[in-house]
RNA sequence: GUCUCCGUAGCUCAGCGGAUAGAGCGUUGGCCUCCGAAGCCAAAAGCGUGGGUUCGAUUCCCACCGGGGACACCA
């Protein structure tokens, strides 16, 4: 299906040619033909300024051109009434027979309905959580993960072939301090007197890896070296914040290791050929990065005194790798707190020669965890913050996505603990889901008792089935908007729009009825709408990473489960908790 | 201080330069013998301030006010 905006821009640019044509408007470059959708119905389902826009190279009030353009307009299938409006706007209205008609072209493209193909025959490549794996998963990161991971979903949608990837810094200080301070609490635990690293990782499940590494390998590592901790604890939570990730339904293609970019020496090549390129020089003691010669306000460091590499440097090798791997497009999500140095990275990738302008870097604001009206600050290293999986137990995994997902990834994001606890029945989730549930209902019921939709006649369908079918005709139009602005917020907005007038429908228009006299070729029409508003509504929980449960079920109270023994289901499309 | 993001209804947020700015929650009032009331119907209530660009600004630009974040030889 082509987008309906795209083919009503290109009735309108034949308006306008036809005029010209024939002289009744005079010769001019047709603008850009925006399309929009009136916010008011009785304007029609689609509606277009384009005489305002023109009103001065064509000298002439913009009522009088909407008619000249009006009245050149070629006759179309779809389009039923084109109408005048003052200002100057044209309105352009579905024709109700093209509308029903579309209920059989949904379910015919079932799961890849509303698919697109600006992105077929491309590579993308999306960037998301990429959290040091020095503790567990936080809610910060997640709200990174669930960005990227339903922006990857769009592209998919739209026809790339995506690579979903996470960015495992496992080299640098950081991890030798995760080492130092698992050491430590596993010495502490043998009973030896031990120092706990300054800098160290305070959080209880560094505690937890220790006492495993005692319960597989007893005291035979009293002596082992840190780097043999590190592995080892690197190894422990990575795998925890995969299992975490699992559970919100993210899952990665690829892992890259920051360590691979040490041993295919990527890392210091990329420091020789910044000096071939005079945009490195060595000063008190240490190896900078002449930035500023590409516009940056000072000059950085990207080799320490120690000689290690800044942060800077495996980024760089890192962000050449991915352009070097050749994907069409490339997305990095990042947090606030990287807003200052992406820029930085893609300086260095251009400083190599390569043309960065496929990366699109989309930063997310902080999440604030509020509690009891206080805020909770989330740092790793103090080990006070607030776990996905906790989050994940308190108000499950669809409503973690939700949430995160119906904000602006650019708005700081207030979760507010408590109230998400208390969520429960009064939450957007369920009456998104719950319009799914509904259509599985009608389904199962009239499938038990025999009835089918075989031979329906969709011109039984009445208004309100109409109103509801032109919003899921929307949904190809949001799933583009989403990709174009990477704004994966539209397609959380239109779920609740969806089921927004999805519910009063249901409320009114039934299929099987003990009070009412129902014809069967329209109850057929009826049971055949609502198998295509199910389809739609799959596909928009889908596309959010979100389950499509058959029935409504309360979900538990969380008890005491934690991420490692909660069991993972991520082919089901039903809850079960 | 510099850079950056954000100020839209009581709350949490949508809003793609267009016509009467939307939704959920909350509040107030009215609805369940029928596909699950986790629902339906209705009401009250809003663009931080001041300029500018434009035929038209919540949207773009500038200033100000208020809030978050970033400004390392940490990652």
């Amino acid at each position: 299906m082509s987008l309906l905006r795209q083919e009503i821009a290109a009735v309108v640019r034949q308006g306008i040619g036809a005029a010209q044509t024939a002289g009744t408007l005079p010769a001019f470059a047709i603008p850009v033909l925006k399309i929009e959708r009136p916010k008011n119905a009785s304007q029609g389902d689609y509606a277009s300024a384009v005489a305002m826009q023109i009103q001065k190279q064509v000298g002439k009030p913009p009522l009088e051109i909407a008619k000249i353009i009006q009245a050149h307009l070629p006759q179309t299938g779809f389009l039923a009434a084109i109408e005048v409006a003052p200002p100057g706007f044209l309105n352009f209205r579905l024709s109700d027979q093209w509308v029903a008609e579309q209920v059989d072209h949904i379910i015919a493209a079932g799961d890849r309905v509303f698919q697109e193909s600006q992105g077929a025959g491309k590579t993308a490549q999306v960037e998301y959580v990429s959290a040091n794996p020095t503790g567990p998963l936080s809610v910060h990161r997640i709200r990174g993960g669930v960005i990227g991971d339903t922006l990857a979903n769009l592209l998919q949608a739209v026809g790339y072939a995506v690579t979903r990837e996470y960015y495992f810094n496992n080299a640098g200080e950081q991890m030798n301090i995760l080492g130092e301070s698992v050491r430590a609490r596993y010495l502490e635990i043998l009973g030896d007197s031990v120092e706990f690293p300054k800098k160290g990782y305070k959080g209880q499940y560094i505690r937890m890896i220790a006492a495993m590494l005692i319960a597989f390998k007893g005291d035979t590592m009293r002596d082992a070296p840190v780097n043999d901790f590190r592995t080892l604890a690197a190894t422990a939570i990575m795998e925890r914040i995969k299992s975490s990730m699992r559970r919100v339904n993210i899952v990665h293609d690829n892992f890259f290791l920051e360590n691979s970019l040490y041993e295919d020496n990527s890392v210091w090549q990329t420091v020789d050929e910044l000096r071939k390129r005079d945009l490195a020089y060595d000063k008190d003691g240490a190896v900078w990065f002449k930035s500023t010669e590409l516009g940056d306000e000072k000059d950085r460091v990207i080799v320490k005194t120690t000689g290690a590499p800044t942060y800077r440097l495996p980024d760089m090798a890192y962000h050449r790798n991915k352009l070097e791997r050749g994907f069409d497009l490339v997305v990095d999500v990042f947090g606030a707190d990287h807003a200052a140095t992406a820029p930085q990275v893609l300086l260095g990738v251009k400083a190599l020669g390569y043309d960065p302008s496929v990366v699109r870097t989309i930063i997310h604001q902080m999440v604030e965890l509020v509690e009891g009206g206080e805020a909770r600050r989330m740092s790793t290293r103090k080990g006070d913050f607030v776990e996905l999986d906790e989050l994940v137990d308190d108000v499950g995994p669809d409503a973690v996505r939700y949430f995160i997902l119906a904000q602006n990834p650019n708005t700081g994001m207030v979760f507010d603990l408590e109230l998400a606890r208390t969520q429960g029945d009064e939450n957007p989730v369920y009456r998104i889901q719950n319009a799914h549930v509904r259509c599985a209902g009608i389904i199962r019921k009239t499938d038990e008792r025999g009835l089918t939709d075989e031979g329906a006649d969709l011109s039984k369908l009445g208004t309100d089935e109409l109103t509801v079918i032109r919003k899921m005709l929307e949904l190809g139009e949001v799933i583009d908007r989403a990709v174009t602005d990477m704004a994966p917020q539209a397609l959380a907005a239109y779920a609740l729009e969806l089921a927004g007038v999805f519910h009063p429908v249901y409320d009114r228009v039934r299929v099987l009825s003990d009070q009412e006299d129902i014809p069967l070729d329209v109850q057929k029409a009826r049971l055949r709408f609502y198998r295509a508003a199910k389809v739609v509504l799959a596909r928009t929980l889908k596309l959010m990473g979100m389950t499509t449960p058959e029935f409504m079920e309360r979900r538990e109270r969380p008890t005491e489960t934690t991420a490692t023994d909660v069991a993972i289901d991520t082919d089901s499309d039903n809850t079960e908790a």
